[in-house]
DNA sequence: CGCCTACTTGGCATTAACTGCCAGAAAGGC
DNA sequence: GCCTTTCTGGCAGTTAATGCCAAGTAGGCG
């Protein structure tokens, strides 16, 4: 794996220590207060450098969400046929769950995120490419039953649905400073909104 | 009415200029290629002027969300009390519908936010404001049985649901350059998520 | 070891979105 | 017609972000 050798993991150490700096600074002055030039400085880097690693101030908070969700489409593309479109992607997100960061500073980037409207926003946007992504994984998937609606409206209404309420969950949870479990707050999201009565 | 006299007059005239102009040259070369020294100069006003309108390059286009915001709240809450919060909401939908721009000027609008993933998220972000305020008037109208999720879990859930689906809705429809009506989009959408089986 | 190539790094200049400041013009009340 | 209030425009400055180029550094090879 690690054969592009020594540049790789300088590359990773350099990731690393940004990453850090980065983090600490936005917890301590706030994201807006929080220059590009100083991040770098106190990193040890150049902010031009900073700027080849993290493309925008705001992939510093959310950048790993690529992966993430290179992971969520293989992981709900690999479960079983039979199973329903809503129980794979339950099980995409949890899987989500257990691969992100520990949960201490998953809620300290959470908190970040949705305190910070231009943060917030960026964040949705990379969730959208998720989303876009998920609807023909979730198609394939559909029982187009006469009087439904066409698969494309219903898969991208399942997929919309089914972030709104891991936003939703992600919210509470970290309002509850991560002291309530995410997997059942998100089912709790989703009993809310497909229970009847 | 215009009691306030020519300050105000003159400002709509203003700001209807330049958001024509904006929204033209947006839909002529996009609107990353658009920069906010074109507009006021094809708008015969200075750039510094242009920015007391309209705080950000970004509220050119989603500009007139919090009118709307208000208006959807308050159809909400005058709904009939036996109303459910999915009808209530439904209700609040329709009306936004026909409050809003004539069709023409709405579908460029949307397909520009869709096309655009800055515009997008930005746009979600204003709605995001909405759905909070929406939360408390939800929540009184939920019945709160037992087993069910916290009152506060099911209203944010449910709400969120909801503006995915009106999110999925008008995506769909200026995909379809507004052939399809945007009410049976949403209905759709939102059957495809509530109805079982 | 020395050399050549490939890739990375850092500094410099530039652009575009904003923001603060201040002088001057225009509107409204008297 | 004056005086106050409010708006406008220009100018300078900040910050994020991008392109360019020269200098450095890793890696392979003789």
């Amino acid at each position: 794996m690690s054969m592009t050798t020594l540049w790789e993991r300088s590359r990773q150490v350099a990731v690393q220590a940004i990453l850090d700096t980065a983090v600490r600074l936005f917890a301590e002055q706030g994201y807006e207060q929080t220059t590009i030039a100083q991040i770098a400085r106190e990193a040890g880097i150049s902010q031009r450098s900073l700027f080849r690693y993290f493309g925008t101030k705001e992939d510093l908070v959310c950048g790993d969400q690529e992966a993430l969700g290179e992971l969520l489409k293989r992981t709900v593309e690999q479960q079983p046929a039979e199973m329903s479109a809503w129980d794979a992607l339950r099980a995409g997100f949890e899987v989500i769950l257990t691969a992100n960061h520990p949960p201490e500073r998953a809620l300290e980037l959470s908190r970040l995120i949705f305190d910070t409207p231009s943060l917030h926003a960026r964040y949705i946007e990379k969730r959208l490419r998720w989303q876009a992504e998920l609807v023909p994984v979730i198609r394939a998937r559909l029982g187009s039953g006469p009087g439904r609606p066409a698969p494309d409206t219903q898969a991208k209404a399942i997929v919309a649905t089914v972030f709104a309420c891991i936003d939703t969950a992600t919210e509470l949870w970290a309002g509850h400073d991560g002291r309530i479990d995410l997997a059942d707050l998100y089912d709790q999201c989703l009993a809310a909104v497909r229970d009847h009565g």
